[in-house]
RNA sequence: GCCGCUAUCGUCUAUCGGUUAGGACAUCAGGUUCUCAUCCUGGUAGGCGGGGUUCGACUCCCCGUAGCGGCACCA
């Protein structure tokens, strides 16, 4: 394919454009992975542009908070930037708020050459020109009034202080040929396409002059942005005619949807901050893996069967060309599922520190986004759990380890240990009837057979190590001579020791917190039960 | 209303004119197992409708339908 782009050694340079009061979610992540991955595939730069030229919503807040609040959560989740406004760069200022002369100037440059023209159109005329064009059933459209108005006498209004925009000359005859990269040539009418207004009244940019003229500045190779761009990039690509720049590739990746498949994806259904997934205790490695398998997968010849990929991976497989056309749906369970595998896939010595970075370094540090918005209730109970346990957890690292390794293959996500772990780390449960298995057997058949059972054990533990064969014979010869189904009297024993029906296997379970505390937790539950 | 984009199991997707339409999640049935989970085996389930083009269409074209997006001095 012949490029407009002859050097192929040009560095590839990427820019993500989000307005300083995005919130970062797993929709706005992947919106931005790919920049991100191409960037390091291609050894290019990854660039950070803030895109604050509304007035309105730059009022509230403070914005440099919310910059640097996203910024951290991009890269919580391993997307970092090489440019941008907290690091620079050879092609700053990276936030539009201050580049308004620069705006200003190409504007002008665009007047100067009749590619723009003064308006002067009040919004009140404009919005009663769309009512009208309502009622008809037309398309709202600016039916290019000032287009007329002869340079010369338009000049001389603004010189008289006379408020205005600046609109763009879009041509009113033939069409407009793009080339997108998913979409291939794009072909439209240049009927139907508007004036836009590139200057707004106050002086600053709209979104089409801004972006195009500080992608052409900044050196952007390959725009990638949201398929809900696609109907402007006409106006786009003409832009750099008018500017007699070379256009960059332009790709429009749809977004993901809400699991009912009718909206942008929704707070409601997962796209509450990435910070607060990441507390729940998904890995970046889960998220990524999750958040680039929405409308992308690899070319057939190198996909896995299983979906897994590392982060390396995904930066070595991904291509624009497999990217999807159509908006993927939010999918809480395939989520899921990849975190889960990614946590069976660390060492069992990996995992034990990526629990303790995540807990020390997730769960409480206090992020950016906190200030913003404020802890959720369950990110504050988790955060009093994991306070409580920590401590607990590192003043043994190897009894740490040897719990983290029975819980490994059984978590999805990592907010579930605190709880899980906790049989290892407390003294005495609040057992209720709901932790015991009464099916079958009453509270006093219970605690009758524990107590025979505790005597047996008892023996073989205060012996020294027991093997799986001396422990199942006790449980099992117990249960046969009192006609119990063998799993009744393991229950029996797991709840008692565990506090729980489910649980981590049972004798490794007493091994790891060691018999004595175990016969403490049984005579505990022997007492519990006679009540 | 107008303009545009899209359309494969419930969901995410593979296929780039010739396949028993493949995989993953979910689901169901088994196996492993002291529970839960992991892991393994297998099953159910799909080309929106209608016309073309072609020896042959999920694949190309047209129409319809549906979904999504856009139609701001928001991005």
């Amino acid at each position: 394919m012949s490029s407009v782009r002859s050097d192929m050694n040009k560095e590839i340079r990427l820019r993500a454009a989000p307005s300083p009061t995005g919130k970062v979610h797993i929709g706005t992540v992947r919106a931005y992975l790919p920049n991100f991955l191409l960037a390091r595939k291609s050894g290019g730069k990854n660039i950070l542009r803030v895109e604050d030229t509304d007035s309105k919503r730059n009022a509230f807040g403070d914005s440099q908070l919310g910059v640097h609040a996203m910024i951290e959560a991009y890269e919580a989740v391993g997307i970092v930037f090489d440019e941008g406004p907290h690091v620079g760069g050879d092609y700053g200022p990276y936030v539009q708020s201050e580049r308004l002369d620069i705006y200003k100037k190409y504007a002008d440059e665009l007047i100067n050459n009749g590619h723009a023209y003064y308006c002067f159109c009040s919004s009140e005329r404009l919005a009663e020109l769309r009512e009208n064009q309502k009622a008809l059933k037309q398309r709202p459209m600016y039916d290019r009034l000032c287009r007329s108005i002869k340079p010369e006498e338009a000049k001389k209004r603004v010189a008289s202080g006379e408020a205005h925009v600046i609109r763009m000359k879009f041509p009113t005859e033939g069409e407009t040929v793009c080339h997108e990269v998913l979409f291939g040539e794009i072909r439209v009418k240049n009927q139907d396409i508007d004036d836009q207004v590139l200057l707004k009244q106050n002086g600053w940019p709209t979104y089409h002059l801004a972006s195009v003229v500080d992608d052409h500045l900044m050196r952007i190779t390959t725009v990638i942005r949201g398929d809900d761009w696609l109907p402007s990039y006409p106006k786009h690509v003409k832009l750099y005619e008018f500017f007699g720049w070379e256009i960059p590739e332009f790709a429009h990746l749809p977004m993901i949807l809400n699991p009912d498949g009718h909206k942008k994806l929704s707070k409601r259904y997962g796209a509450n901050s990435i910070i607060a997934k990441m507390r729940e205790g998904y890995l970046k490695e889960g998220i990524l893996n999750y958040a680039i398998l929405c409308g992308w997968a690899p070319d057939a010849k190198v996909a896995h069967q299983d979906e897994i990929y590392s982060i390396d991976e995904i930066i070595e497989l991904f291509d624009l060309a497999h990217m999807n056309k159509t908006a993927a749906r939010y999918d809480q369970n395939k989520f899921d599922y990849i975190n889960g595998k990614h946590i069976r896939r660390f060492t069992p010595e990996q995992f034990a520190d990526r629990v303790l970075d995540w807990a020390e370094n997730i769960v409480l540090k206090h992020f950016k986004v906190d200030v913003i918005s404020g802890l959720e209730d369950w990110e504050i109970s988790l955060q009093a759990e994991v306070k409580k346990y920590l401590p607990l957890w590192k003043a043994d690292i190897t009894k740490f380890n040897k719990c983290l390794a029975l819980e490994q293959e059984r978590v999805v996500k990592l907010s579930e240990l605190p709880a899980s772990l906790a049989y290892f780390y407390i003294d005495e449960f609040n057992y209720s009837d709901s932790d015991w298995n009464m099916k079958n057997r009453s509270k006093s058949e219970l605690a009758a057979a524990l107590k025979e059972v505790f005597d047996r054990l008892s023996v073989i533990f205060e012996k020294g190590s027991v093997t799986h064969e001396e422990w199942e014979k006790v449980v099992r010869g117990y249960a046969e001579e009192l006609d119990w189904k063998a799993g009744d009297l393991f229950l029996a024993v797991r709840s008692a020791v565990t506090g729980r029906l489910q649980s981590p296997p049972l004798l490794e379970s007493i091994e790891i917190m060691g018999w004595h505390k175990a016969r403490i937790f049984i005579e505990k539950a022997i007492t519990w039960l006679s009540k």
